[in-house]
DNA sequence: AAGTGGTCTAGACCACTTT
DNA sequence: AAGTGGTCTAGACCACTTC
């Protein structure tokens, strides 16, 4: 027989499942219970980037289950890069100011060399109503307020990334040139300290493009020169979409990573 | 204190580690022994792709564990794809004779509509001295045979993707032409049940490069075309590389799909 | 010494498949 | 009914960090 938590209750106890109903609510095992609970809490910034979460012993006691239980939905948690466990020091909610997280999402590697830190050039920060394609990715009504970036990046002085991208606006309100200008440290960790909107996962879309008339002059390419184009779809807790990005990556000296497994 | 299986029993016992010499061996845990003697019977083939493995009970007993230890170890195995876990049923060998194993290693989707299986022209098998360079990065030493295979896959009869294959001559010593085109499904397919060598992983690097005359025609493109460069590297049970693939993809129709997390 | 996550065990019961 | 993997518990001990 199934258990589940009373549905309100953080610090829930375990209640039976009752007889199964007409349209039986799928029933789903403890430990995901508790991994949708310490979500929820991830979600509504109860611990934030970079914090130590409770113990789990706390956790266990606070859930009324056991500690095997906890450790089980803190595992998946884990292997899906929400939290960052540490022998002796306990589990911590995962953020972009490591650079253990940098890398994660920036695939494009040098072919020869060290990976190095991109260096930043904002282009420009405005306000725009969304388009209805842009809207449609990011879950929003078209029309709805759109934070709109052009930059480009540059790897060891020279040019390699031109970005274009869209975030709500709603959340991104206060988002101006001259925040993204001084902060130090990737997009991302701006995005999850100042936005309190964590970027957790991304799907990209791939192809080989070339250099058109607007990007010929802001990269320093001759026209029709072979060009990575990386469309990204960001998510944050929940599995929302909050950023759209299409990115031009100039292959000749680097290559774009990926493992298959 | 830690615990170490006698080295050679595969049918072993639990014993102690004994005081800890000079030169102290790296401890694992003892699922982790489990594990790499499990990878090493699927490395030997005793279990193959496809079978049933001996039930965890089976397991636990076999090497002295209990069924917990055996679990743990089996569920790294399943995260890496090595086997797969069928309630009810038992655990099987990982084999790319399956639907979902097909689109693991073909990362390329159709913009719209749905994915299909892509048909193959072969135009050459044939037999080489290993280049520098293949042989740095199949393991192999420079002058070794390798097997070359160069070919073209279609997507609903459009040819989109042309390959060159490089292969260890002395796992794939009778890989012909004639076996290559007369068999049905994905090549991986073919390289595990006929060469007895499942690909478990790849690493792959991207770029975006220009058509070159010699693809020009076969891929009916004109010269000058973006095209997506792809190049893997391919490893089968205990990390060792057995291929190398060398590819080009037309991505006006297609994109390379790519999940990060 | 105390607290944390990491490993290992033993046992119970559940969900699913096959006989 | 029997066998398999899946879940949950309780307890023990280890490895590591901090106090």
């Amino acid at each position: 027989m199934n258990q589940t938590l009373s549905p309100a209750a953080v610090p829930g106890s375990v209640v039976g499942t009752g007889s199964p109903s007409v349209a039986s609510p799928t029933f789903s095992p403890l430990y995901q219970q508790i991994k949708a609970l310490i979500t929820q809490s991830l979600q509504s910034g109860e611990w934030k980037p970079g914090e130590l979460i409770p113990s789990e012993v706390e956790l266990a006691f606070r859930y009324k289950v056991s500690q095997g239980t906890v450790r089980k939905a803190i595992d998946e948690l884990s292997a899906e890069n929400l939290v960052v466990r540490r022998q002796g020091k306990g589990t911590f909610v995962a953020t972009h100011h490591e650079a253990r997280a940098q890398f994660r999402f920036l695939r494009l590697m040098p072919d020869a060399g060290e990976a190095h830190q991109p260096e930043n050039r904002i282009f420009e920060v405005k306000r725009l109503r969304a388009p209805a394609e842009v809207a449609r990715v990011l879950d929003i009504k078209s029309g709805d307020s759109v934070v709109f970036i052009r930059r480009l990046q540059y790897f060891e002085g020279v040019p390699t990334i031109l970005e274009e991208i869209w975030l709500p606006g709603v959340i991104f309100k206060g988002l101006t040139a001259e925040r993204l200008a001084e902060y130090k440290g990737p997009m991302y960790g701006l995005f999850e300290t100042e936005f309190g909107t964590p970027m957790v996962r991304a799907s990209e879309k791939l192809k080989a493009v070339a250099a058109d008339a607007g990007t010929v002059e802001l990269l320093g390419v001759v026209p029709g020169t072979p060009l990575l184009s990386v469309e990204r779809v960001a998510f944050t807790y929940g599995d929302r979409p909050v950023e759209l990005r299409r990115a031009i990556y100039i292959t000749d000296q680097h290559h774009y990573h990926n493992e298959l497994s």
